[in-house]
DNA sequence: ATTATCTATAGATCTATAGATAATGC
DNA sequence: ATTATCTATAGATCTATAGATAATGC
């Protein structure tokens, strides 16, 4: 009847835990390979758990989808901020998040599907990784490196190439994914207020590698 | 045994068609009320046509979507065309499209939902939409009116903002939408290599009412 | 004693087709 | 005579739950 005292999870607590990280990470499988209408019961098959533990956690596929989904961007998105901590210039961070995002579509194709699979819900600014970069955004136009008027207009422009060049880097796999995906990075950093040479310039900084653990 | 001699279509062909075009508009409004699962019984009662003909003309409910949304978007393209075909400047007949599709967002939330539904399939170059959309930029550049070193990357923006840009206003009715979507149109328009007054300009431009037949 | 998980399945739902009917062609 | 459509349904599939089992807490 006691509650537990202290604050870290019981071990009931991470045994709940461990299921549905279990079931979020089979969903991140089932979504990246499309079959958005597999049955549950494939699901916790590839979880590994047993088909009713399914409705302890959540009432419907629906729902773990979004979980799954938000899952992955959020945990993404904290793989970016770790890279730029190190960075002073929000300008530079930005840049280099997006340029890492571009090579991760090839890197790991798994997480790309799962982007353009959701891939408008991303667009909203309430997940992890739409919404660090509408503040890098803002945080770049207070240190005078963006002229913005308005960041969700921007972001339109931004989310937009993120998912459309992972679908093109998808669809012509014989294309130079860094190239591309620089390109485009400069482009979007023009739009952003600015100048051509230095947007140039900071697309050809070197790139943490996404080997390293951050 | 004799086939029909003349080119026109016969009675039953035209009979056949007309049960396919009624699937197709079913479908249409199945996709746009996002139920993407829907029966198939329930689609053909849309159509009201017997469920075993749906098997006449489409082998899964996926490629009666398919061609659903193909057919939205290349009926759209089409409307675009016909508006811009008295447009001497590529420049000008690109904007107007781009800046009409924003305002159709609004006007016609069924095609719009249909667009973000297949959002990123639409990403690809091989739909109506799209396709013109290219070869605008393509007769643009010819025309020297807009410096794009790559279609395919600079489409990539333009998709993305298109796409995102539904999106941004299904989320924020509040928000203006002509304001918006001319705001968008001159950015992209700068990304496309025209200078920023001329940009301003041709998106301040009346359009063809969206009322009028074009 | 309580909570989470598991197994097994009733009942709901859907697909794809068989066979009947209606329309067209000649 | 041929082709398209319709109605009705067998069989496959899936969801959601009931009831049993296992793990944890005290």
């Amino acid at each position: 009847m006691a509650q537990n005292r202290t604050d870290s999870p019981s071990r009931q607590e991470r045994r709940k835990a461990r299921t549905r990280a279990a079931l979020i990470k089979a969903a991140q499988s089932v979504v990246a390979a499309g079959r958005l209408n597999a049955p549950i019961l494939e699901i916790t098959q590839a979880a590994d758990v047993g088909m009713g533990s399914f409705y302890n956690h959540f009432d419907s596929r629906e729902q773990l989808f979004r979980a799954a989904v938000d899952d992955a961007l959020e945990r993404h998105g904290n793989r970016f901020d770790e890279w730029s901590a190190c960075l002073d210039d929000p300008a530079h961070a930005f840049a280099q998040s997006f340029r890492l995002t571009g090579r991760i579509h090839r890197r790991e194709p798994a997480l790309s599907q799962v982007l353009f699979t959701f891939g408008l819900a991303m667009a909203a600014v309430d997940n992890g990784l739409a919404r660090r970069a509408s503040r890098d955004i803002d945080r770049a136009v207070l240190a005078g490196r963006f002229v913005v008027p308005d960041t969700d207009l921007a972001m339109v422009v931004v989310a937009g190439a993120v998912l459309c060049l992972g679908r093109l880097l998808h669809d012509q796999p014989e294309r130079d994914h860094a190239t591309s995906t620089d390109h485009v990075a400069q482009t979007v950093l023009r739009m952003l207020g600015m100048p051509g040479e230095e947007a140039s310039e900071i697309c050809q900084r070197p790139l943490p590698s996404l080997d390293d653990p951050p």
